[in-house]
DNA sequence: TCAGCATGTTGACTCAGATCAATTTGTTAA
DNA sequence: TTAACAAATTGATCTGAGTCAACATGCTGA
């Protein structure tokens, strides 16, 4: 219930979308149904249910989540979206009972590919990718589950700024501070956390040393082994985050 | 590290596969590479890690459940298999971190259709099928990851009732008792609790009046409507369970 | 520069759910 | 039929995370 959405138009093309992206660009160019949002913190970009469409959004600056909410209010984000996602309307991942919000200012592409729906049902390569693109997402899916189900808060906080500063270096190899540009709440609303929990368990992990803040959204990570010996996962590859192929082909 | 897979060969071709699976079987038909599997409580089904493959399992009977365990032992079920479930190594359920285990005693159909790949790998039909196949788990994994982020123990387990009771009517629309063919534990991974509160909480339920056990395994949800309100979300339709194509189209 | 507001931090307290241990129930095999 | 074992239940206790409230910090716009 928060803002509209506001669509401005951009000059340059997706500069920063990486390969994955490229096949959609390809596919569109016949009739290029392509437009630029720039959301703010809050906008909120949903579709109504079971609208069969060919709608693809993908984040091109800034952090945006996917969210659900309960009748009651609690809402849940079933995962972070930074810059080279690819979400798609019959995903799952926006409808009815779920959106892509804006957790900072984002800029975000749309791309309407229904003109060309006949010719991509039966185009293998359209097809693949849409497959990649919802395994991706599978994959995450399961390992935020999981967290969820069997991780204590500090064990949970401790992974995120893990897997932010993966998705980081990802984007930007060079500088080594991240940035976490969501409040407090967002992050106990990915964590299945509350807001001041979340708070003090980061407060606790920059007593023990393992990370350094600068200030209230930047921080680094000092000690990667102390990190790692402490999760009983892997700690997340930063080749994870990056939107070019994966090493695994598609099975198909 | 339970058992091995036991592999005993069945006359009977897949009677109870609904049409989801016809696909795969029209397109294997050529070189059947297929088997059945009977697996004891316990088995698991594993494939080493990239291992390039085109290999689907089909749930003809029993419950499975793909899971994970951390390094300390920790064990999260992803998701819950019964009949008519169709998994795929790719997919991110069966690989190195997770696989698919026997919560009872199960009949797995599994077919290899590696011979195949390089028509299937542009075949439209079955990347179609590939598509549908994982963005329902995409969906259904999204629903119990907020599950798990944002309800309390005694929702879960009421979801949980509910559920079950809904893949049983999906399974045998006649008989109204259900029955929960795993152990608590199980239960507890599934939910991210453990085997005493799942045990308390199904207590619980039993005096509030919401459900009637016959006996450890059997039950009866007595009262919908009370169930239904005292839960945020909506009760899991039938239909969701039924193997057979969804009312919504897949995208392409 | 400061007032006003949102966001974040910290403390005190509570309670849901985990842990550990003791029984009970049910099942399998002798 | 009973012995032996696994699974489930129940109880006592502890603790991690939520709640509520006070306070601090930082940002925005007058």
């Amino acid at each position: 219930m928060h803002g509209m959405i506001r669509a401005g138009l951009s000059v340059s093309p997706c500069v920063s979308c990486g390969s994955l992206v490229c096949p959609l660009r390809e596919i569109e160019t016949s009739e290029p149904k392509q437009r630029f949002l720039r959301l703010t913190r809050g906008d909120r970009i949903e579709t109504p249910e079971n609208e069969a469409c060919l709608r693809f959004w993908i984040v091109l600056r800034g952090t945006a989540a996917t969210c659900t909410v309960f009748a009651d209010g609690r809402r849940q984000i079933l995962g972070l979206e930074g810059p080279g996602e690819v979400l798609s309307c019959p995903s799952g991942e926006i409808g009815a009972q779920s959106w892509l919000e804006a957790l900072e200012d984002c800029e975000i592409c749309e791309i309407d590919l229904s003109a060309q729906a006949s010719i991509l049902r039966v185009d293998p390569d359209f097809l693949r990718l849409s497959f990649h693109l919802v395994h991706r997402r599978l994959v995450r899916s399961q390992k935020h589950l999981s967290t969820l189900g069997r991780l204590d808060s500090l064990e949970r906080v401790m992974l995120f700024l893990a897997e932010m500063e993966s998705r980081h270096r990802a984007e930007e190899p060079g500088s080594p501070v991240t940035r976490l540009q969501m409040s407090r709440e967002d992050i106990a609303d990915y964590l299945g956390l509350n807001a001041e929990t979340v708070s003090r368990l980061l407060t606790r992990a920059r007593k023990s040393g393992l990370v350094k803040f600068l200030n209230r959204s930047e921080y680094v990570l000092t000690d990667m082994e102390a990190l790692a010996r402490r999760l009983p996962v892997e700690l997340p590859d930063p080749a994870f985050f990056r939107s070019g192929p994966d090493r695994k082909e598609p099975p198909q």
